[in-house]
DNA sequence: GGTGAAAACTCGCACTT
DNA sequence: AAGTGCGAGTTTTCACC
């Protein structure tokens, strides 16, 4: 899809506040209700916009402990990978994991209550998965910055 | 602020779709309308839920290059600490930054259209904040899991 | 892209448990 | 303290210009 300079400002003010009526959308851009209505729409349609989330503030929610692993397979056979990466993505605890280059194969980011909660999680829950080489993990000691928008 | 597990199940049901009617909620919640509403207000007063967004799809508005960099600092003072803080804040390539334990100091992740937008970025924008020691670059071959949703 | 109108939703109010 | 039902005022949604 086509992006203009309208939809990107469109892009821009969805991705701080999505709540925000259509009216309002419609005075910061100039345009009419339902012109906003339809590149809305449209952004939907052709997937642009992925969905509309809540974000919640984790301390509010005990679980202010972040933990980023990087982890090695033991080898990079096809099934492994496979393994490996089904297995993760189904832990609750993972919020991301990326397959990355360099030393290690992945890395995660782990949320969870305290210290004892990522002992848990590690090695019930994390090396518990087969095929694991090695885990290397990295505590956040303070979030710096955090933003789920892309600048278009 | 004490959740309930009413309000838990709100929290997890608007982290997944935030604009679901509060008609909707209630239906899933087995609670009256103004039930659902009242509980909402309390948690966007309280601060739990810190902002409604959209989520678009990075590769629909050409950001697919993430980048993981490991960053050192030459020295650990606090003016250091600050204006390295303050100066890859003001990145818009940069999606978050974590101070982290363990050899590095910092753990930031960068999002750019392609390679050579990466190395503008590092060249020109990264490694001229002052008092960077060294920096280490993980190329993301791979999403496997991301979500912004946290378990309650 | 704009207009207008019906349908749906939000949200304060009065009342109940 | 928390839930229910009502209803005026907004907002969404869409056929038509």
């Amino acid at each position: 899809m086509i992006l203009d300079s309208v939809d990107k400002k469109l892009i821009a003010l969805l991705q701080d506040d999505c709540k925000q009526t259509t009216k309002a959308l419609s005075l910061k851009l100039n345009l009419s209700v339902t012109a906003v209505y339809e590149r809305i729409k449209k952004l939907e349609k052709s997937g642009v916009i992925d969905k509309y989330v809540a974000l919640i503030k984790k301390e509010a929610v005990n679980k202010s402990f972040v933990v980023f692993c990087h982890i090695k397979l033991v080898q990079h056979t096809h099934d492994y990978v496979v393994q490996f990466e089904k297995e993760v993505t189904k832990l609750e605890e993972v919020m991301s994991c990326y397959h990355i280059s360099g030393d290690y194969d992945y890395l995660i980011q782990v949320v969870v209550k305290d210290m004892e909660a990522f002992r848990e999680f590690l090695v019930n829950k994390l090396t518990s998965i087969n095929h694991i080489g090695s885990t290397h993990s990295m505590f956040v000691i303070n979030e710096v910055k955090y933003t789920t928008a892309v600048t278009v």
